[in-house]
DNA sequence: GCAAAAGTGTTACTAGTACACCCATGC
DNA sequence: GCATGGGTGTACTAGTAACACTTTTGC
């Protein structure tokens, strides 16, 4: 290869990766285990190859770090500021990735790092510029969260309307009243009740939805 | 430098520069002038350089193509096809650019390329994969002016309701009531009245308003 | 039977839609 | 004075917001 030096770039994949669990959104971050920064999280990324697409490598990050890969995938951003790593300058492509809490227990934790879930408004130390690039996602989730057809990778399979109140509660940052949350949602009929029923641990059982196939991507809230 | 060769990547800063020309939406094409693809049109991009982020390198292609620099510039996609292009493999990192009427009319259109703004519905054929980055820069654009505040950049000086109106019937591909318009838009409290008036070239003249400082980004429409 | 959470209906208010006439200018 | 485009008000409809009681389950 005969390229210009001056414009040899290196990009990683970064994967911001979001499910749901215990009725929080929450993010997959990895501990780091040597100095320097033992301690600090990261988020799972790898550097792009020339012959890969940026999916392609999202994926395969994916795969390698919890042996999921086909899950949810949007481009976020792209960061290029010369200095946001001290060594090289390296270009970070941050992608969200959504993971339903059912596909996710089935699956191994593994790779040689430590792996934690945590609510996006309890996100610890980490390392280089990624509490921003965290945070960015975050934002970048709230927003296409208030479309609805993202939900259905968050809830493939069913749930209840309350599960889904607290979330919207979450992405919001302020309480619904219950009524109107189901007369918006089952007006706007992108749920087709399934006849089933949760177990009523304490309280009474609520009945269990799922999403229509064909949900447009209608503005909510 | 000593970087591994499978993860040598070229990016290109490509921009699609949009204004508000003749009441209509456009787009700045270049033409080709030599063989092969002589006659098709392109976007202006450059190289991105490993010294500069990719908001420098897009403001110095701004200024390189058309000695404006100083305008409203959002990353919009990043492209990453091993065979987007026919040679080498180059990433394509997607920006728009907004820049309103006046200071365009104050400007050279430079350099050694033919030039020309292109309704955003009546684009040429292009080199390579440059047509369906447009139209995706398009319909980033639509949808982001559907928020309020990124209009300001293509009307930062005074214009009248029935111009804005024109442009949403564009954007959103329907007429709209002049009364409803109006009165969504000045509720909103959004605009400020200069006092002004077009001089009535046929017709009766039309009131110059101008957006207020601190809009939100509140959705419209 | 009591604690805990789910489910339900009505009213007031606010925003959106539909629609027809008068007004200021250039020629 | 007439053609052209700009400006205005009202009635109807749909969506949103506020609010309290009843139902089903586990223990």
């Amino acid at each position: 290869m005969d390229i210009d030096t001056r414009y040899i770039n290196q990009i990683q994949v970064i994967i911001n990766m979001f499910t749901i669990k215990d009725g929080k959104l929450k993010v997959l971050l990895f501990r780091r285990d040597e100095e320097p920064f033992k301690g600090y999280w990261m988020l799972p990324s790898n550097l792009l190859m020339v012959n890969e697409t940026l999916e392609e490598c999202a994926k395969a990050t994916m795969d390698e770090y919890i042996g999921i890969a086909d899950v949810y995938l949007e481009q976020c951003y792209l960061y290029s500021e010369v200095d946001r790593l001290p060594s090289d300058r390296i270009l970070a492509s941050s992608f969200i990735a959504l993971v339903d809490s059912k596909t996710l227990e089935l699956k191994r934790q593994s790779r040689n790092f430590h792996s934690e879930w945590f609510p996006i408004d309890e996100i610890p130390k980490m390392v280089y510029d990624y509490s921003s690039i965290v945070e960015n996602a975050t934002q970048f989730l709230r927003k296409r969260m208030l479309n609805t057809s993202i939900l259905k990778n968050l809830y493939p399979s069913d749930f209840t309307l309350p599960e889904l109140q607290v979330l919207y509660e979450q992405v919001l940052g302020k309480n619904l009243d219950r009524r109107n949350f189901r007369k918006k949602f089952l007006h706007l009929e992108l749920l087709e009740d399934t006849g089933d029923k949760t177990g009523g641990h304490n309280g009474r059982p609520a009945k269990l939805y799922r999403f229509k196939e064909n949900m447009g991507d209608r503005t909510l809230f």
